[in-house]
RNA sequence: AGCCUCGUAGUGUAAUGGUAGCACAACAGAUUCUGAUUCUGUUUGUCAAGGUUCGAAUCCUUGCGAGGCUACCA
């Protein structure tokens, strides 16, 4: 199985862009290709963004040119330095490199103000005077022309002039605007002499108190694109309305190249909301507990949760890239989980709901160290001692009193084997006064050392796993399951919140781990066997917490809920 | 309602006028010291109607359906 490169194991279809990058390539169009991702510094990565990621990044790979990492910071009502920095972390844990270009728009509002003067000077932008209402009533409907502000008309002197006095905050927030000068009748309500400059009188992380007057996003995309030699500008498709705005502005400036921008469709996913402000609301109201709660489709979150950068970038190399808006199955994205988490996850025990197990013919004070393999499909994992005794935990839904025929675990009067010891019968069940099940009274055969078939031939239906009650130590387990019980709680009646699944979180504090597990490091991965992939939490070091990234695949548990 | 974009198994995608494939999911079975992994097999599809063509998922027309657009957000 190869994780890294999709692309090439499945098949060599390409998707749109690619193919639009191959002719512009061809026809000579472009000698080599430069992309970028650009995110605003307001909020964290999610899942998402790693789509757009793989996309830049990895088309900068494949094709030997580069990927910048752009900040749009335009707006800095909403931007912020701490996002700047959990942006890059994000995108560095991925797996991506901008090398030496990490850029800012923020860096080019000299130019992008220099450039407004000359749309000015050639009568193609002009100060506005209208309120936000005034300007909304004269933009005209969807099926209804606008019709022109009375201060269309204004001299290139006075716009000049105008402009001027607006960067050097003459004027209040909002009292002036510049607006391209383009068509009030255009069937684009962008098209409509959209404003480009507002008068902001907010500290950016920036540039500081430098401006006081900020470009927006339509007259700063296209033209930091082309200041960089971006030549195909991705990005998603409700951006489509704009690429008449973007081509305008490049057709009517002395900009430097002429980037293409190209759409494509957003991920979505099932059982999940991706909207910054939804995944912001929900942090807000604490129904998590922060951006990088486990449960969360951001970057962060799924980092904390376990999820490793190769499945995340293998998920996005199999959706694929089209102009289709679609919902991709979550299922999919587990799948890539928890192929590369088989491949590189050390097996160990863990008894998350133990029940005592004492081998009531194995030697009151003899403790063995059983040999157990780390991985049963690579050799190179190695093998490990887990110390067996007389006294045993084993997990609670592994034993049943009225089994079912295909029950192969533990019952009165069958036998199993415990996983890389022995063969073990249960003789006894004891109760206390509620009739609740506390030990199991159980015999085991030296013959079956290791867990290996006796001489005689006996087999067993069922191996499960255990840890040593007198060796084993202490942890808590959040076992996380989807953060919504519904497929698509955007399209449910009322609040998408409504639709939170109560039992995304478990939390369970009386699990009994394998000694070895005392070593485990911040964020280290493991299969518990028989149950899941599991990580040591990164946040909660006081305390041994594992999360579970993933359950394993369970057939059993599937014919059970049938 | 105007403009833009898009409709291929349950889901995500491929086929660029020439045998509708792949992955996930689901379902069966084999193997298994994890009811995992692995392996084998099965089910399910071109939005509709016309047209062009020897031949249409692909081109044309019409219809239907979905998404986006009326911030001094990005």
């Amino acid at each position: 199985m190869n994780q890294e490169e999709p692309s090439t194991t499945e098949s060599d279809s390409k998707d749109f862009i690619r193919e639009i990058i191959d002719q512009d390539l061809a026809s000579g169009k472009h000698s080599s290709i430069v992309t970028r991702f650009p995110p605003e510094p307001n909020g964290y990565l999610h899942i998402g963004h790693a789509k757009s990621i793989c996309l830049n990044f990895g088309i900068a790979q494949e094709y030997e040119g580069r990927c910048h990492l752009r900040f749009d910071d335009t707006n800095p009502a909403k931007e912020d330095q701490e996002y700047v920095d959990s942006i890059k972390a994000d995108v560095r844990w991925l797996g991506f490199d901008w090398n030496e270009h990490l850029h800012f728009s923020s860096d080019y509002f000299q130019q992008l103000y220099d450039w407004a003067r000359h749309l000015i000077q050639a009568g193609n932008a002009y100060v506005d005077d209208l309120s936000v209402e005034e300007m909304r009533s004269y933009r005209g409907s969807l099926t209804e022309p606008g019709k022109n502000s009375p201060n269309r008309e204004r001299s290139v002197e006075d716009n000049l002039a105008l402009f001027e006095a607006m960067k050097n905050g003459d004027f209040d927030e909002g009292a002036k605007v510049l607006r391209a000068r383009i068509d009030m009748a255009h069937p684009n309500l962008n098209m409509r002499d959209p404003v480009i400059y507002r008068i902001l009188k907010k500290h950016h992380h920036r540039t500081g108190d430098q401006w006081c007057i900020y470009p927006n996003y339509d007259f700063t995309h296209g033209e930091s694109d082309a200041l960089e030699n971006i030549t195909h500008s991705l990005c998603t498709l409700e951006f489509e309305n704009h690429r008449p705005l973007y081509e305008w502005f490049i057709n009517n400036l002395p900009v430097p190249s002429q980037p293409r921008q190209i759409e494509f469709a957003r991920l979505n996913l099932t059982y999940t909301v991706m909207s910054k402000r939804k995944l912001l609301q929900l942090v807000e109201e604490q129904l998590v507990s922060g951006w990088d709660d486990p449960r969360m489709p951001t970057l962060s979150g799924m980092r904390r949760r376990g999820y490793t950068p190769e499945s995340i970038r293998h998920f996005c190399g199999r959706i694929g890239i089209t102009k289709f808006n679609s919902t991709t199955d979550v299922a999919l994205l587990e799948h890539s989980l928890r192929d590369h988490l088989n491949e590189t996850s050390p097996r160990v025990m863990a008894v998350l709901d133990p029940i005592k197990v004492v081998i009531t013919n194995y030697p009151e004070d003899q403790v063995e160290e059983m040999e157990a393999a780390n991985h049963p499909g690579d050799e190179s994992f190695g093998k490990r001692k887990v110390p067996f005794c007389r006294e045993l935990y084993i997990e609670r839904n592994d034993f049943m009193e009225d089994a079912p025929r295909k029950f192969f675990r533990m019952s009165v009067g069958r036998e199993v084997r415990f996983r890389a010891a022995y063969f073990i019968k249960c003789e006894e069940v004891i109760k206390n006064e509620a009739g609740d099940v506390i030990e199991l009274r159980c015999t085991y055969d030296p013959e079956t050392r290791g867990g290996n078939n006796p001489p005689d031939g006996r087999k067993v239906k069922g191996t499960i796993h255990w840890v040593s009650a007198r060796h084993a130590i202490d942890a808590q387990v959040r076992i996380y399951d989807r953060l919504f019980s519904v497929e698509n709680p955007d399209g449910e009646e009322g609040s998408f919140t409504d639709y939170l699944n109560p039992d995304s979180l478990k939390t369970l504090s009386n699990c009994k781990l394998e000694p070895s597990l005392a070593e485990a490091g911040s964020g280290d991965r493991f299969q518990f066997e028989r149950l899941g992939y599991f990580c040591r939490d990164s946040e909660d070091s006081e305390q041994l917490v594992f999360n579970r990234t993933v359950p394993l695949r369970d057939s059993w548990g599937k014919q059970q809920r049938k």
